[in-house]
DNA sequence: CATATAAAAGACAAATTTATCTTTAATTAG
DNA sequence: CTAATTAAAGATAAATTTGTCTTTTATATG
């Protein structure tokens, strides 16, 4: 036929890049182990999270240079999260680090000049769920995240192994 | 560095992909114009919505095997929305058309399975939002778009010709 | 200091999405 | 019926995202 490749659209699940869908769900892991004061190699990220290891390493270095992640070389190195950044991290750092800010800025069907004095045809449609995104994602913390896979009520895998 | 090309993705601007923001761009000019009694051509529309013509033809192919937009070829031909069309259409049928379902069906991190029963550690917070979303695009229809647009409110371009 | 370990960095490759170009098919008008 | 017009279809190319592999750098330990 020739065009159905175009529809359908494969890797882009949803709101986020594979990338950044990656990166929460490695900072996800990472923080309930930090929480049990243990360091993860990224073999071991890739491993829980489901994901290809050297393209999780990039991202990786992406959220330690955003300072979202510690991480230590050599032996019984790894990746780790503060207890202090635990609380402090908001979903919409991870975010914004490896997608950036369109997602919940950006117009809904692409425009440049789209704002409230020229707004798109669809800019007070797509407003409220800009809203309720930027709110959910400001709002949402590591910790919160985290707890939740630890308490057994939610689950990075499709068999949970936490308890 | 090695590892900027995988972040702030361009593309994506945001919900949708660039052939699904090209599509609704191009749905709302022919709605406009069907309105008038106007037919317009793939060239026309390419113009309007500042999109690429070979792409947007492509991508009319798809809206017009889905029945959303109607086309005619030979002289004096081109695309419109019937009457009908223009009132029952849904903005949903077009992304389902173009990007598919994932947007407001697929897991906020990518995850394949999950579920109320076995929910990711984001699920409960992507809910609401996954639920505005399909209630949007479920209720907006083509007509109301076309009417924000023609009445000078909403702009498809920076500078509105249209009054 | 030498060695092992593990992340960082860089180069490269595959897959997907976006964009372009050419040819074909259908329709209208003369 | 022929020519002009316009969308459909098909092939190809470019850009972007995703994924892989190798080398380098930093750190802990003996």
């Amino acid at each position: 036929m020739g065009f159905e490749y175009i529809c359908k659209k494969k890797n882009k699940d949803c709101m986020f890049s594979k990338a950044c869908e990656y990166g929460i769900r490695a900072s996800i892991f990472i923080a309930t182990k930090s929480s049990e004061g243990v360091r993860v190699g990224i073999k071991d990220v890739a491993k829980e999270i489901d994901s290809p290891e050297p393209f999780t390493a990039k991202i990786m270095q992406i959220l330690t240079k955003s300072g979202i992640i510690h991480s230590a070389k050599g032996v019984g190195g790894g990746f780790e999260v503060s207890n202090q950044a635990l609380r402090s991290i908001k979903l919409i750092q991870i975010v914004d680090a490896i997608d950036g800010d369109s997602i919940y800025k950006g117009c809904g069907i692409g425009l440049k000049e789209c704002s409230e004095v020229h707004p798109c045809p669809v800019h007070n449609q797509f407003k409220k769920i800009r809203e309720l995104l930027l709110t959910m994602l400001t709002t949402t913390t590591l910790e919160e995240l985290a707890l939740g896979v630890n308490s057994g009520d939610f689950h990075l895998k499709i068999f949970s192994q936490n308890k």
